[in-house]
DNA sequence: CAGTGGATGCTCT
DNA sequence: GAGCATCCACTGT
């Protein structure tokens, strides 16, 4: 796998790219943590939001990989995606959960709670701690909005069933860092 | 703990 | 008008 979390790390598939993501390093303007849990969103998947084609709200999923595709959640909270595979594949990552690392007063200060365990455990919390908004949709994957490192050794990967959705529920397609406490929801015993 | 329901706004049919 | 890739508060054990 390419090294650098660069556009050619993005340019794979999904599922190349969700687990690959476990363990690395995402900073927006200096706040930030560990990827811990992320989601795979393929367009062939009843449950993406590019499976019934190009619309104005998913038209970034159509677009070149290693960008953010951000999206209004039950008109409260942003969710954060990363584009992947080649351009026009509309496949990207749900980003749900961080280990806080960089900023934590700034996500404290945000989020409105104290608790380590609140702050990014969850795709709107973290949008929420670390200020993403749909102003962010479409933005490359890089500075000056946002920093990718890779993990410095491979991680241990749990997989387990998607949340949230109504169709293609089976599908075990979320990744998570295994004992980590900061995922959004427990994985099944592995 | 588990389960339920409300908030809230936008997208697509 | 329906349905959300969510979160939080509140209920009842």
């Amino acid at each position: 796998m390419p090294k650098a979390l660069d556009r050619r790390f993005f340019a794979r598939s999904v599922h190349a790219v969700a687990p690959d993501l476990i363990g690395a390093t995402l900073l927006a303007r200096g706040v930030g943590g560990i990827i811990v849990e992320v989601e795979a969103y393929h367009q062939t998947d009843p449950a993406a939001h590019s499976y019934r084609g190009r619309t104005p709200r998913n038209a970034v999923m159509f677009g070149a990989p290693g960008h953010a595709y951000v999206y209004r959640s039950y008109g409260i909270h942003w969710c954060l995606n990363f584009v992947c595979e080649p351009e026009g594949s509309a496949s990207a990552v749900l980003i749900r959960a961080l280990a806080p690392v960089g900023g934590i007063a700034a996500m404290r200060r945000r989020r409105g709670v104290e608790e380590e365990r609140l702050l990014c455990s969850g795709p709107g919390r973290l949008c929420q701690a670390l200020g993403i908004t749909g102003d962010l949709s479409g933005l490359a994957l890089k500075p000056p909005w946002f920093e990718l490192r890779a993990p410095p050794s491979a991680p241990e990967i749990v997989i387990g069933p998607r949340i949230g959705i109504s169709v293609a529920v089976e599908l075990p397609w979320r990744y998570g860092l295994k004992g980590s406490r900061f995922v959004s929801r427990p994985f099944g015993r592995s």
